[in-house]
DNA sequence: TACATATGTTAGAGTTTCTTACTTTGACAA
DNA sequence: TTGTCAAAGTAAGAAACTCTAACATATGTA
C-alpha cells in the first residue's frame, strides 16, 4: 500500500467521531432494538440517542418527532415481512393451497419474531400518523396474499370472492398473531398446534 | 322537603370540595375518556387529574402507577363486553349457531365502540403487567364463547375439538376487530359486509 | 371528644420531548 | 489554497410528565 492510500483510508475510516456516517439508519436500528426490548410503549428518544451515541437533539435533523422514528421502524419491518413471504413460497407451484398456508405462516412467524414492530404497526400506535410509505408497505403485503388466493381458486383477477376469502384469511392470521404474542392469551388455546390449524382454516376458507 | 332533609342533602352534595367522593371511579372514567380521545399512547396521568379536578398526586392514593390506571380501565371494559354478549344471546335458543355469530358480532361491536380500551387490553400495553383481575376478566369472555361452540356441535363439555373451533373463531373476530378499527387497514376490504362475513365463517368453522 | 385512617394537597426531584442558537465538517467553486 | 454553503452535529433550556415525601383535612368509631 502506498502512503497516500494509507492516509486516505485512515481519513475515511476515522469518521471524525463528529459525523456519524448514517445516523438515520443507526437510529432506526437503535429504535427497533429498544422497542423490541422494552415494549412498544417503553421507548424513549433519549434512550435511542444514548444507544447511538449522539446527543438527544440529533434525531430531529432526521425525523420530525418521536412518532416518525417509530413509523420508520414499521416501514422497514413490513418490507422484511414481504420479502420473507416471497422467498418462502418460491419452491411451491403457483395455485397450490400450501402457498397460502405458508404465507400465513410467515405472517405469524414475523409477528412472533418481531412482536414489538408488529404491534407498532397494527396495535394503534401509528393510527393518526397517516404515512404514505407505511400504508404502501402494508398494502404490498396484502396484495401478495390476494394474488395467491386468486391463483388457488382459479381466478385470473381479484374478484369480490377473492377479496372476501383473502380478507377472511388475513383476519384469522392477524388475530392469531396477536393472541400468540400475548402469553396470557396464548394460554387460552393450550394444546393447539399452529401449522395444522393454519392448514385447516385455509382449506375451510378456500372451499366453495 | 323538610329543612332537615335540605341541610342533609346539601351537606352530602357539597362533597366538601376536598374529598372527591369516589375518586377511584372518577379517575377510571376520566382515563377511559382520554384514552378513547387521544389514543392509547396519548394518555397522561396529569390530564386525567385535570379532568377529575384533583392534584396530580391524588391518583397515587388509589393506583400504584400509570399502568395500573390503564389496567383498571381494561378490567371494566372486559366486564361490559361480557355483559353485552350475554344479553345479546338471551333470545336465541341454546345450540343455535346464530348465538355464536351474535357473540362474535358483540366482540367486534365492542372493539369498534371502545377502540382504545380494546387496544389497551389486546395491543400489548398491558403485556408485562400480569394483573389477575384482568386475566380473569378476559378468560370469562372466552369461556362464554367456548360454551356456545360446545352447544352448537352437540358436545356436553369443552373437548379439544371445541377448543380448536372456538379458538379459530376467536382468532378470526379478534383479527377482524383490529383491522376494522384501523381506517387504513379497513380500506383494504372495501365492499365487505360484516354480518354475512361472520355468518359465513361461523358456518365454515362449525362444520365437520 | 379524640384518635386512627383514608384521602386529599403542595413542593420538588428526575425524566422526557422538542426548540433555539451555535459549531463543526465536507464539498465545491473560484 | 481558500471562501462559501448546506448538512449534521452539540449545548442549553422550556414545558410537561411521573412519581415521592411531607403535610393537611375530613370521616368514622371508640
Amino acid at each position: 500500500m502506498s502512503t497516500t492510500a494509507d492516509t486516505q483510508t485512515a481519513t475515511t475510516l476515522k469518521k471524525s467521531a463528529y459525523h456519524h456516517g448514517d445516523l438515520r439508519a443507526g437510529l432506526i436500528e437503535a429504535t427497533r432494538q429498544l422497542v423490541e426490548q422494552n415494549g412498544p410503549d417503553g421507548f424513549s428518544v433519549s434512550d435511542a440517542c444514548r444507544l447511538a451515541g449522539v446527543s438527544t437533539a440529533a434525531p430531529y435533523k432526521h425525523f420530525k418527532n418521536k412518532g416518525e422514528m417509530l413509523v420508520a421502524v414499521c416501514v422497514e419491518g413490513m418490507g422484511r415481512l414481504r420479502a420473507n413471504m416471497q422467498s418462502a413460497v418460491a419452491d411451491i407451484p403457483l395455485g397450490d393451497p400450501r402457498r397460502v398456508t405458508v404465507i400465513g405462516g410467515e405472517y405469524i412467524k414475523y409477528a412472533l419474531a418481531e412482536p414489538a414492530c408488529f404491534k407498532l404497526k397494527f396495535g394503534g400506535f401509528t393510527d393518526g400518523m397517516d404515512d404514505d410509505a407505511l400504508k404502501a408497505a402494508g398494502e404490498a403485503v396484502f396484495d401478495t396474499a390476494k394474488a395467491e388466493v386468486a391463483a388457488c381458486i382459479g381466478e385470473s383477477e381479484i374478484t369480490p370472492i377473492v377479496q372476501q376469502k383473502a380478507f377472511m384469511l388475513w383476519s384469522f392470521v392477524h388475530g392469531l398473531s396477536f393472541i400468540l404474542e400475548d402469553k396470557d392469551l396464548a394460554e387460552m388455546g393450550p394444546e393447539i398446534e399452529i401449522e395444522p390449524l393454519l392448514a385447516d382454516i385455509t382449506r375451510r376458507v378456500l372451499s366453495d
